[in-house]
RNA sequence: GACUGCGUAGCCAAGUGGUAAGGCGAUGGUCUGCAAAACCAUUAAUCGUGGGUUCGAUCCCCACCGCAGUCUCCA
């Protein structure tokens, strides 16, 4: 029996609004798509909590035995800049700004990307496709629509006729949106005088003279609309229908719904099973974006050097604190919850590198059938948790627990004879597993210099001498030094000392 | 304005038709020469407001208030 039928995972589906059991179209294999980023810039952290989201649904659906194909796309072109005159693409714009070329800065912020996705331990995905790889594609869909009818040419462009392909499907599925008060409603755009109706979206736009990035295409030179290259990349990787779609909730109305009529009128079905989208996270109640200037770059939360912060957090810190809410609800960021999350983590940190260190005597002398059961109890509540809709909260909580016991057993080490070398090792096997594996907090070590290290065990052997001569005072100094520097001695039950390093 | 979602202890944050996880903080204790860490115990929420359904709602429905997001590029 697979892990996953044992202990089957159910998800909140935002085209339903409803937790659902999570099927998969082919037994055994999931295919998912999430919206990766626009390379024109720095992410920041609000984009990272998406990322860590859908890395660790990957991470668990893979731990459950499932085989994944992730694919995560770059968007590298086609965005529209909203406040300029005309359609004028995005990276195009900055590239001139900054007198790069557009590949350049392309690459330059994938690289920043893909750096901050290692440094938070986000793993990468199985298929990593660009935008501009795929323009052939993206030409040819459009060229399908248009011979379908739910697309028409206005002077270089393609739009996608949304009322045509509401007559037939529902334009607004996903979003809950009414398509006749999206009509009255919609704010005028510049090429609006192009489009039949205000909602019809670019499928591909005409570039004008001065853009920098365009491609030949029927309708002239241009480049493609934003919607369609994640259309493209799904089917092309996923096939027509696929799994698991996710993305930021700010995706959803309109790109995610635009998606959906493309995908549905070229292919005549619904290209996903199952919608995930995950929330924002906010800086005094307020989304975190570039444009409201109230976002942190990965960088100057790690130094601490961002104006609102105290301090620095390591990528662990802030990879746990985010896993502590639900991806499905904002998370608020702040100094207090950030210290708080720095705590919590060591405590979970610290019990992982102890359980590694235990073993069982293999032998049982006074059984603890009652601790035996909670054991056993705990490590089921791991999956169960994870399963209900990816709830890394609460299975952290259930983590917590275990690290309690963890404890308990390293200061006595007797007590671990009190349930049985099976348990014991099925316990040690899951609290690493989903630490490490599924959760991806990965061990942060104090040490990590051997100079360093070298230096403070002669000072710890000193230190040891001088309790041992019952000196104090001198024991204290050494002590109390090194901690105004920064290094903090511990002493343990049996006269051994460790280190750790603020 | 329309649509989506949220409002739980000092702070962060889960969750449920039968009065509510966990973390941080605080208090006391054990251990220690003293600390730190750890362990044990204690501490704090009339679950935004007002109605309705129900034997019973914080969780279901309605209204209201507040907040956020989307409707324009955005994770």
């Amino acid at each position: 029996m697979k892990l996953y039928e044992k202990y089957p995972i159910s998800l909140t589906n935002s085209l339903s609004g409803k937790k659902e059991k999570f099927e998969t179209l082919v037994p055994g294999f999931v295919g998912m798509y999430v919206c990766g980023p626009t390379v024109y810039n720095f992410v920041h952290l609000g984009n990272t909590r998406t990322f860590l989201s859908f890395d660790i649904i990957s991470r668990y659906l893979r731990f459950l035995g499932y085989k994944v194909r992730y694919v995560r796309n770059i968007t590298d072109v086609g965005h529209l800049v909203g406040d300029a005159d005309e359609g004028e693409d995005k990276i195009g714009k900055k590239a001139r700004l900054e007198q790069l070329e557009p590949m350049e800065i392309v690459k330059r912020y994938t690289e920043d990307f893909q750096n901050v996705m290692r440094q938070f331990n986000i793993l990468p995905p199985s298929i990593e496709p660009s935008a501009t790889g795929h323009i052939v594609e993206q030409i040819n869909i459009t060229k399908k629509l248009i011979d379908l009818g739910l697309a028409y040419e206005a002077n270089g462009s393609v739009y996608f006729d949304v009322k045509k392909y509401n007559s037939s499907h529902h334009y607004g599925i996903l979003s809950g949106r009414n398509i006749e008060e999206l009509i009255e409603s919609g704010r005028e755009l510049d090429s609006q005088d192009e489009k039949r109706e205000k909602i019809d979206f670019a499928l591909w736009k005409k570039a004008a003279p001065e853009h920098i990035m365009r491609w030949p295409s029927p309708w002239g030179d241009g480049f493609p609309g934003w919607h369609i290259e994640c259309t493209v990349m799904s089917t092309k990787y996923l096939g027509e229908t696929f799994d698991i779609h996710g993305g930021g909730m700010d995706l959803k109305f309109p790109h995610h719904e635009c998606e959906i009529a493309q995908a549905t009128g070229a292919n005549g079905k619904s290209p996903v099973r199952f919608w995930i989208h995950s929330n924002m996270l906010t800086v005094n109640g307020q989304k975190m974006s570039k444009s409201l200037g109230n976002s942190f770059l990965p960088s100057e939360l790690f130094t601490g050097s961002h104006p609102l912060l105290e301090k620095g957090y390591s990528p662990m810190t802030v990879r746990f604190f985010m896993l502590q809410s639900h991806y499905s609800s904002t998370l608020d960021f702040s100094n207090e919850a950030l210290n708080a999350a720095e705590k919590g983590f060591k405590k979970l940190n610290n019990a992982l590198t102890l359980i590694k260190s235990l073993t069982h005597p293999s032998k049982i002398t006074n059984q603890n059938s009652e601790l035996e059961k909670t054991l056993l109890d705990q490590i089921d509540k791991c999956f169960q948790n994870m399963s209900d809709d990816f709830n890394t909260a609460k299975t952290l909580a259930v983590l917590f627990e275990m690290a309690s016991q963890i404890n308990t057993w390293a200061n006595q080490k007797e007590s671990l004879a009190q349930v049985s070398e099976d348990t014991f090792e099925k316990f040690k096997s899951t609290y690493i597993a989903m630490m490490e594996e599924v959760l991806g907090l990965k061990e942060e070590t104090s040490g990590n210099n051997d100079l360093l290290d070298g230096t403070i065990n002669v000072l710890i052997g000193l230190r040891k001498k001088v309790r041992a001569d019952k000196n104090f005072a001198l024991s204290d100094k050494i002590r109390d030094d090194l901690k105004a520097i920064g290094i903090k001695l511990k002493d343990g039950k049996e006269g051994e000392m460790s280190y750790e390093i603020e």
